[in-house]
DNA sequence: CTGACTCGTTCACTTAAGTTAAGAAATATT
DNA sequence: AATATTTCTTAACTTAAGTGAACGAGTCAG
């Protein structure tokens, strides 16, 4: 399980078997149910989750109705803007799958900081690298229509059509359930 | 004018007047005329660009048509994707005024990061808050309808109206400017 | 086993965005 | 100043998404 961290962070950062055991010693390695809510409106946080395995979810609750806009699977990590900006959450964040998640929060990471430089090279480039491909992802829901986002989702992230119930992929997509289900169908016919 | 730059990066950090100096000695400030290309779709570049004055735009072309995903106004900052991924670079981005901008390249950070971790910390946070921001803005996009986001942008960057063709807009909206055009005209039916 | 609920799909209808085209208004060019 | 060119708006028509309702399949709880 450790295994798993230390090698994904090892495309970013050499560390030493000193520092592995400082971060091991954190005990931020959790077993957490499948329906689990994480972290709901309103509440306040310093915790940031990392799926080595499992997905979770963030959706906001608009007039009553769930609204997604984010999935986080392995290797995928989630500090809610409620942590940067040390206000209540304007969203939840719950298990969709039975998961292994990395939660720390940000008291201990600039604990962490302060004594490992390193570590906060590693959080910037992290951090770049995630602003990087978010601002990409954005830009092509921007530049796409729903039918074109659909076909984009089944190219890079397959999985998902599998994992998540449709209602929350059409959010996620930025459609309602009724036009994910008609625009499949669309495409089926297309197709054929 | 460096004034300005050093009013902003006191709300992060408090810099040393040798710290100061180091970084003026670098030679970062230009002014840029209106219309400048400052990065083109194919181009490979290291260079990020600050705002101090004016207004900056990041399009695409795609199938002929330019696609306006972003505006950069005063203390607004754009690390364009292609530096972080060392890419060709899928966008262009370009000056809507005359600006006076900061450009750095990412060879100089790493450099000043090296030598003074204050900045490796400052670089860290903007990235953090800035991802934060980013991933809220996206949501609100998410969530709402073509109309709701014009109204969001009234609210929230009411100058950018006022400094921008519409026809940027719209594609900054994810909509044709017929679209907007049209939409524009209903608000104001509504209001009467 | 049964009734309640969730989920995905389909349908008919409404609403809004895309498309194509035209023209007015503002800007830039010569 | 006259002529292009760009920008914005309007209109008619097409296409797709939103809405409300209904239905079957599967899930859950009593």
């Amino acid at each position: 399980m450790q295994d798993i961290l230390f090698d994904f962070l090892s495309k970013y950062i050499t560390l030493t078997e000193e520092e592995k055991n400082s971060i091991l010693s954190l005990d931020i390695f959790h077993s957490i149910k499948k329906g689990t809510i994480l972290l709901k409106e309103g509440q306040r946080t310093k915790e940031s989750y990392f799926v080595l395995k499992g997905c979770i979810r963030a959706y906001y609750v608009i007039d009553g109705e769930e609204k997604t806009t984010a999935f986080y699977t392995e290797m995928e990590g989630l500090t809610p803007p409620c942590v940067i900006s040390k206000t209540p959450s304007e969203y939840y964040v719950s298990c969709m799958e039975d998961n292994i998640l990395i939660i720390s929060n940000s008291d201990m990471e600039v604990a962490v900081n302060g004594k490992f430089p390193k570590f906060e090279t590693l959080c910037r480039i992290l951090s770049e690298e995630l602003l990087a491909k978010q601002r990409i992802d954005f830009d092509s829901f921007k530049t796409s229509s729903p039918e074109q986002r659909y076909l984009n989702l089944i190219q890079n992230r397959p999985d998902l059509i599998q994992r998540v119930p449709q209602h929350q992929l059409a959010s996620y997509l930025g459609i309602k359930p009724q036009s994910l289900s008609r625009l499949r169908a669309r495409i089926l016919e297309k197709k054929s």
